[in-house]
DNA sequence: AATATTAATCGTATATTTGCGATGAACAAT
DNA sequence: ATTGTTCATCGCAAATATACGATTAATATT
């Protein structure tokens, strides 16, 4: 992809909220991360069951979840158990309830 | 992109909740939505002088903020006018807080 | 030692995203 | 009528994302 000039530095914050964005940007990624959250504890791959994707394909979402910081994998072989980054979510909870703070329920211009 | 067999259906909320996340995945639609929703009101094209971008790539970010219906354009020539969507901001709004509504910070297993 | 289970990774195909410059459309001002 | 301003759209290139099957790695079971 051309890039203009020197590739710029949007704010950290900027940076890590659409990071975050970015992964909880497909439905699969979504699914996992609810029934993560729901599970009062953690949990290994019955993903397959819910998802209608090969497991190579679970395994890239998982590692994109990784890689964003929103779960964590503890290796048990030959299982392997996902749980919420719990210190990153309430980041981005943090970081999405702040771009939503603004009530535009009653004054608007348009 | 080769499609599981028959394209799968996600849920609706599920799949509204990723496509507002996917349109919120880029640093560049974060500051303009953080710029629109700042501004007490709307707003034009002065985001050339906040964003590192050419006219036309900023053009195509609102177009996927408008697509993904987080904003409103109104055609006023040889200017738009662009606001928040607020009732789909709203709905956006709800939906990532229930996404994020667990709170991990006490009880966790890992 | 051989087999089974689970999940990551590799290789590959295709789709989508990001970005730019060039062009076009809509109107205002001259 | 001509020119200027503002923004969308087109055409293109390069990067990333999505998906799959096949393979590999790690361990438990037989």
């Amino acid at each position: 992809m051309k890039r203009s000039a020197k590739d710029f530095d949007y704010s950290g914050e900027t940076e890590q909220l659409a990071k975050f964005a970015k992964a909880l940007g497909h439905p699969a990624r979504i699914i996992i991360l609810k029934h993560l959250s729901n599970q009062s504890c953690c949990f290994t791959g019955d993903l397959l069951d819910v998802l209608p994707l090969a497991q190579s394909t679970v395994s890239q979402h998982l590692k994109e979840l990784k890689e964003a910081g929103l779960i964590i994998g503890e290796v048990n072989p030959p299982k392997v158990k996902y749980c919420i980054n719990t210190k990153n979510w309430g980041i981005a909870q943090q970081l999405f309830s702040t771009l939503f703070k603004e009530d535009f329920s009653k004054i608007n211009c348009c």
